[in-house]
Order: C-alpha cells, then sequence, then structure tokens
DNA sequence: AAGGAAACAGTACAAGCGTGCGATAATAAG
DNA sequence: CTTATTATCGCACGCTTGTACTGTTTCCTT
C-alpha cells in the first residue's frame, strides 16, 4: 500500500479513498491487465495476415517481450501466487485460467485456418482442445521461466520458443485416443 | 517461522536453535526436497526399464502426483516467488534450474536409448539441448498449472501429458536451424 | 459567491512478522 | 553427583503492514 501510494505520488489516505482495501487495489490491477491484454489480442485477432503469424502475434501479448507486458506479467504472477491464500482472488483466477486458455484455442485455430472458435462451446476431447491444453501449458511454463530466470531469454529466444511450439503443434499428429 | 514452530510441536525459540534466521529454514527446506527428489530420479536412472518408461518416471518425480510430491512442489514455488526478493535464495534458484535442465537432457537421452549426459557437458544448440530446453519448458508450465489448479488435473491426466509430450518430442523433427 | 462533494494528507492503531535474549529443563560426560 | 552442553521455552523488542479516522484542500455546481 505504501510503496503503491509513493509511486503514485499520494499519500496512503489519498490511496485508500480509491481502493477500499489492498484486496481491491490487486484485483483492480489483474482486471487492468486482462482488459489491455484482452484488447491487443481482440486486435489482432481481426487483423489481415497469415495464420500462424496471427496465432503467434496473440500468444505474444502474454509473455514478458518489453516493459510493459514484463509488468503486466508480474502482475498476473502476483495473483496467481497470492490466490493461493486469499480465497477473493479465486474467480478472477479462475477467469484468467479459462481466458487463456481461449487464447491458445484462437491460437491453434488461427494455425489451422479454422474459425475461431467461440466462447461457450464445447471443446472437450476434440483435437483443437487437446492442442489448446497443450499450448497452454506450454505458454505458462515459457511465462514463468521468463518470468524468473529473465537473463536467460532475450525477447528473440522468447519469440522463436513459440514459433517452433507453434509449428510442432501444428504439424503434429497427435494420437486421437489414449492408450493405457 | 511461528506456524513451522507450532506445526513441529516446538516453540519458536526452540525452533531458533535449528534455523538462526527464516532464511536459513527456508533454504534447508529446499535443499531437504533437493536432495529427495535427486535420490528418487538417480534411482530411477540406474534401473532397468525401457528408455521411454525411465524418461516418465524421472520426470513424475518432480510433478504433483501425490502428497509427499505435492508439498515439494509447494516448496520449489515457494522459493522461486521469494527469489524474486531475496537475493541470498537466488543461488538455490539457479541450482534448481540447471538441476531441473539436466533431468530433462537424461530424460530425452533416455527416450532416444542414448548414453546418459555428463554434467559438465557442453549443449548449446545441439539437437539434445533444444528439446531439453523444449521439455524443461513444458514440465515447468504443468507443474504451474497442477499446483494452482490442482482440481482440474487427475494424476492420469498429470501422467497421460508427460506421456505425450515425451512422445511427440521423441518422434518430432525439429528444425537444426532457426530461420528468422 | 457559497456550499457541498470529491480528493487528498496525516496520524494512529492493531496485528503480524522475524528476531534477540535470558531463563529453564533435559541429557550426557567427568 | 556434579557439571557442562545441548535443547527448549517464554517474552519482548523493533519493524512492517493494512486499515480506520479526522481534518484539510481542491474543484465543480447553481
Amino acid at each position: 500500500m505504501r510503496k503503491v501510494a509513493e509511486a503514485a505520488g499520494v499519500s496512503v489516505g489519498g490511496l485508500r479513498h480509491y481502493f477500499d482495501s489492498q484486496r481491491g487495489l490487486l484485483a483492480f490491477a489483474a482486471q487492468a491487465v486482462g482488459r489491455s491484454v484482452a484488447a491487443r489480442i481482440a486486435g489482432h485477432l481481426h487483423a489481415d495476415l497469415p495464420g500462424p503469424e496471427r496465432a503467434r502475434l496473440m500468444l505474444e501479448e502474454l509473455l514478458p517481450l518489453d516493459g510493459n507486458r514484463r509488468v503486466e506479467v508480474d502482475v498476473w504472477l502476483a495473483c496467481l501466487v497470492r490466490s493461493r491464500i486469499d480465497e477473493s482472488l479465486a474467480d478472477l483466477h479462475r477467469n484468467a485460467w479459462a481466458a487463456e486458455r481461449h487464447i491458445c484455442r484462437l491460437a491453434i485455430a488461427s494455425c489451422h485456418d479454422l474459425p475461431a472458435p467461440e466462447i461457450g462451446q464445447e471443446f472437450t476431447d476434440t483435437g483443437l482442445e487437446r492442442r489448446a491444453a497443450r499450448l497452454h501449458v506450454f505458454i505458462d511454463g515459457l511465462t514463468l521461466q521468463t518470468a524468473t530466470y529473465p537473463r536467460n531469454f532475450t525477447p528473440e529466444d522468447i519469440r522463436a520458443a513459440v514459433r517452433d511450439e507453434l509449428r510442432l503443434l501444428t504439424e503434429a499428429r497427435l494420437p486421437t485416443e489414449r492408450e493405457t
């Protein structure tokens, strides 16, 4: 609270006029980040681009590729670890998960030049959903590694990782059924 | 400190007799987890098993598949977020990263029935290292997701994800050079 | 101009934290 | 049985943190 107030150039009392509690502040930050990311991705979604490139651009909005996105990732991680002990952030947490999953669906569909999936749809166990789940895990891992070991990754490295993963996921033949 | 002391059935002063500071306690916990995981993986490494299955068993030691491994993952995540603000944990952090990367190398090599890579070796940009890096990212993402959304994943789901990833990574033809 | 609401500032309080320290109980060595 | 060492306790200090509360300034309205 005091750090935020100082960074905003106001007193802690002044900050409290806008946010009645610390959870409200963190929730607002998280929602602001979510809106910002969603807006940028929506822009890419309707852009006239080759499918794989559009997918790459959308996913890159989730990764710490510059200062802006780095702080967004930091906010996301902060909410993630906070939601482990603060139940009031669990909804936000679940929403973020569902949103990220859908972005992965959009990316996969874009790579295959399929129409963009809708929100309410049922996706269980189709090939697209399998790939989206895999991509989701990969993006989360890449986000975690690049955020916690920023010195090990240049933005070029990150972009190349996304590109390779998308290509592999597009060309791969995933087993349609799981043999035990 | 007080929580740990209570859980251990001693007073906070008694706990302090063994750990002179909180960082020491966390570092000890992290090192204990590391030793435990390393011992289990070493056991799998010298077991007489088919390559892919050995790889799977080794990687599964890093994932929250039961109560034991769940707390290990929690300790790992706690140190991860802590090292972002506590420089005294950075070394431990880097060691954990290198160790995890090497486990991924061992898993990839095991899948291809190659001899186990040594520690000091140079791995830059060979096909094995590319695959190990990808696997590393995937395992971190899977760890993060399964730890923060435990309700979404049964142990079977996690095992299947590892199996699919290993198969994909083994069969895939990775581009040997990066086209810009 | 007057009045009221909004936007602050400043301080104080209560709780939690890690930590230091002196006293006490258990235990092993002589 | 001493005695010294180890193990454990209880307490209190200092610090940080989130929050509540009371004024004070700014600004817009009629």
